[in-house]
DNA sequence: TTCTATACTTTGACTATTCAAAATCCATGA
DNA sequence: TCATGGATTTTGAATAGTCAAAGTATAGAA
């Protein structure tokens, strides 16, 4: 029904949407997301809120209705089994898995994509932790901390990734920063806004806190220690 | 580089040249093959041209250039292999992975599609029996005769089936005429325009010569006979 | 309150692809 | 030779997306 590129409108906006709950989208920001100029953004979005899928606001933003984030986890779902697909079954790297998937999630039919999770045992999470919606759509958002929110001393496990660049994802694989590996944070400087995490069986890797918190891990902090 | 529409131009393009080897494909009939008007096919066949991909001669026709036929010949590999991997390793039925290869060939990476060929073993044919095109872009085409052309008491192994549609290849299936079965010719009346075929352990079936030529054997004539 | 930087919207134009309908061509048969 | 009918080409218009550039609104700064 929708467009391949109605369906990118919406699932960027779904993703953005979960940054801000409830908040209005603003244009700039879709269009970077889309990777359109504004005004091509503010067009799109105006004939998707003609068709009922999202709420323009004009100067405010975009906010999808319920039929929009229905369409959204639908493309969300595809996009996420075929990313696992992708790295389970054929082998394709880690970091290439997301590109791919940018351009299956368009084409896979109903048939093809219940088989593919029928394959995989009906998985809920996809190689970068990010949990795959139901075909019913919906999804679990668990509330989960960074590697950036931990102390010093305290260990944990990383649950999910939360950048889907290639670049990232490489260097992540490369220091053993990925879903399921254990890390103790060895160092924890605020002030030179950084810290040391050493993967079970790795070098220490140091991150900037701003790298540090796109690791998001649990239990929060597993040592019993807690901040303030 | 070429877009989607413009591969499957291609596409058929080739498919039909095999038909009439060297001869310049009528554009009503590429406008059949493609789904579009005359007008329409006339349009892009002339932009086709343009790019040299193909030759172009009006109210005669159009005939693929060498790169024409090279790009036709990958996106053929991309169509083959989707199709053996879609039946062989997701389960999707024979009959379907036809349309489903059709969408899926435009997008698949050239990454993809080696990781597919290797789990897959290098395959030479598809479920149909149609040969898969090499990565250099070189196919073989076996000479092979049809069903129509036996003789009552033949028998011989089904190659291939020369037919796309689901429909035909779901009554093949439920017939047992599929690649690899052997049939003997138990009843042959070219006045009445029809021949009885038994595939091996199942009942005969009722073939006009129109629909027995689109099964493909080999040997051509195994029990020594020939014709004339 | 007034000004202005920045974000947003509008406008005009362009590409790719398609269709319907009108115009044209040409092999054929009289 | 000449009229036709069927295939083909041309023309005009439409749709989906997109960009560049020009116009507009508004949160804050002054
Ligand atoms: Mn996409
Ligand atoms: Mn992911
Ligand atoms: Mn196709
Ligand atoms: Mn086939």
């Amino acid at each position: 029904m929708a467009s391949r590129t109605i369906e990118n409108y919406l699932k960027q906006l779904w993703l953005q949407q979960q940054e801000a709950r409830g908040k209005f989208v603003p244009m700039g920001k879709l269009a970077t997301l889309v990777g359109v100029t504004a005004g091509t953004a503010t067009t799109m979005v105006k004939a998707i809120a003609d068709s009922g899928l999202a709420k323009y606001a004009p100067r405010a933003g975009v906010r999808l209705t319920r039929a929009g984030e229905q369409l959204a986890l639908h493309v969300l779902r595809r996009h996420r089994l075929l990313e696992l697909f992708l790295v389970e079954i054929l082998g394709i790297d880690w970091s290439d898995a997301h590109a791919e998937a940018e351009e299956l999630e368009h084409v896979i039919s109903e048939t093809v994509l219940e088989r593919i999770d029928l394959l995989l045992g009906h998985p809920s999470v996809d190689p970068h932790g990010d949990p795959i919606p139901s075909s019913a759509g919906k999804v679990e958002a668990p509330e989960l901390c960074s590697l950036a929110e931990l102390q010093k001393g305290n260990s944990t496990v990383i649950v999910r990734i939360a950048d889907q660049s290639s670049e990232f994802l490489r260097f992540a694989q490369a220091s053993g920063l990925v879903p399921q590996a254990a890390v103790v944070i060895e160092h924890h400087n605020p002030q030179a806004g950084a810290i040391s995490a050493r993967p079970d069986g790795k070098q220490p890797v140091m991150l900037s806190m701003a790298a540090a918190a796109k690791f998001l891990v649990r239990p929060c902090a597993p040592t019993g220690r807690r901040k303030k």
